[in-house]
RNA sequence: GGGGGAAUUCCCGAGUGGCCAAAGGGGACAGACUGUAAAUCUGCUGUCUACGACUUCGGUGGUUCGAAUCCACCUUCCCCCA
């Protein structure tokens, strides 16, 4: 269930409401576990205490290992993860285009190799429903191709025309499981996903197509994916009049934290992206007064917390000095401290997000960070 | 006391006459990262008035058109025998 309960300019304020959990407050950033885990030694137990009111793992990862048959005996992936708030699952389709040297597409679906062994895979829009139907996710994805960028517009139009064909039968999929009486979350709900590359005219009518479709949401997918940041925005701009205004947006994969105001600012309501947790992971850290690379030479007798001005249990305790040396002393405590803060900083992100939107002062919230999060800190 | 071996750029370690400012690791320094094949990948690491020049391979002195590479002595370290 969606509510919007405010519209300022085109940004929206909303609740979704889903099998597990409370009420998801929107605009929301879900935090990435791919494999049932976020990347970096932090659990499902540590969400909560960084803001985590989503999480999102993936299809193709989790039929590959533990393998979603598995999954589903151990009683499904809240279970299996002890996370019991709301769980989105990705498809596969994002692996279509990330793993692009490794499948081929026809219509009837992707026939993949994996990466982890070489083995053949064949998934297609059954597939994709059938997994996350044993992975008991709240929100399942449709399966869809991100088409890598750039690409011709013929072979973009075959390509989203296919995306539509997909949900066709995901819907279908998908009602059919969830009605069976075994089924591991029968309250899981089904997100169609546009495409249509860089072209607004393929854009506008792959939306139209698939809001016909009766979903539970619509995300944006195939941004972000090596275009001019304009031009995303350009895509969402042309998209966002066409999707239903009722039911929640999702531009996936996305992204900066520029890019998340600026999507919110467009009316998108759900986002994720691993650079968080892939970035903490690597020492670049987020602030409030712009980026830093944790491992850098200066911040090695630095008494200063990462973020003098984030309360997270990182910043509250640990020293910038004490954060490098863990880097640098290839502790695995580094990547976990600097993910949980860089997560925080999302999850917080979108709260002062959500709190600008409800005092009326956005558009000054907008101004004051939009393009500025990203930029190194200053001196 | 006798015999043998070794000293290379921050570290380890290749290199035994020109293709050597010197392989390869490591470390250091810096950068990238957008629905996670990423605790990964990339660059850089003698000096400079920098598509060229200069100074380096324990020290000094030789041989040679040319030496990190050959010779002599010196210094330091390691191993074996007493």
């Amino acid at each position: 269930m969606f509510k919007v309960i405010s519209v300022t300019g085109h940004a929206r304020r909303g609740e979704f409401t889903c099998a597990h959990g409370g009420t998801v407050h929107t605009p929301v950033f879900m935090n990435v576990g791919t494999q049932a885990a976020i990347k970096g030694g932090v659990s499902a137990h540590d969400l909560k205490a960084i803001g985590c009111q989503i999480e999102l793992s993936n299809t193709y990862h989790l039929h590959l290992r533990p393998g979603d048959e598995v999954v589903r005996t151990m009683g499904g992936l809240h279970k299996f993860m002890d996370w019991d708030g709301p769980i989105l699952t990705d498809s596969g389709g994002f692996q279509v285009f990330s793993l692009a040297a490794l499948r081929k597409i026809k219509e009837e679906g992707v026939s993949f190799s994996s990466h982890l062994d070489g083995h053949h895979i064949f998934m297609g829009p059954e597939e994709s429903m059938q997994i996350q139907s044993n992975l008991g996710s709240d929100v399942a994805m449709a399966f869809d191709e991100c088409v890598e960028n750039p690409t011709t517009h013929d072979y973009a139009k075959q390509s989203c025309e296919r995306t539509y064909r997909w949900l066709e039968r995901c819907k279908q999929e998908h009602d059919r499981l969830n009605a069976l009486p075994d089924t591991v979350n029968p309250g899981q709900l089904l997100f169609g996903i546009n495409q249509g590359a860089t072209f607004p005219d393929l854009r506008i009518w792959h939306m139209q197509e698939i809001a016909k479709i009766d979903c539970d949401g619509y995300a944006i997918g195939g941004l972000a994916v090596g275009e001019e940041t304009q031009v995303m925005y350009d895509i969402i701009d042309a998209v966002e009049p066409y999707m239903p205004a009722d039911k929640p947006r999702y531009l996936m994969g996305v992204g900066t934290p520029s890019n998340i105001i600026e999507g919110v600012a467009r009316g998108v309501d759900f986002f994720d992206c691993v650079m968080p947790a892939r970035n903490a992971r690597h020492g670049k850290l987020f602030t409030w007064h712009g980026t830093l690379n944790i491992k850098n030479e200066r911040y090695q007798t630095d008494p200063l917390p990462l973020d003098p001005d984030c309360d997270c249990p990182v910043c509250r305790s640990f020293s910038r000095a004490y954060l490098r040396h863990l880097f640098k002393a290839d502790e695995v405590l580094a990547l976990r401290l600097s993910v949980l803060h860089n997560l925080y900083f999302y999850n917080q992100l979108m709260e002062r997000i959500r709190e600008t939107l409800d005092a009326g002062t956005f558009e000054t919230f907008r101004a004051r960070y939009s393009g500025k999060l990203e930029e190194r800190i200053a001196d």
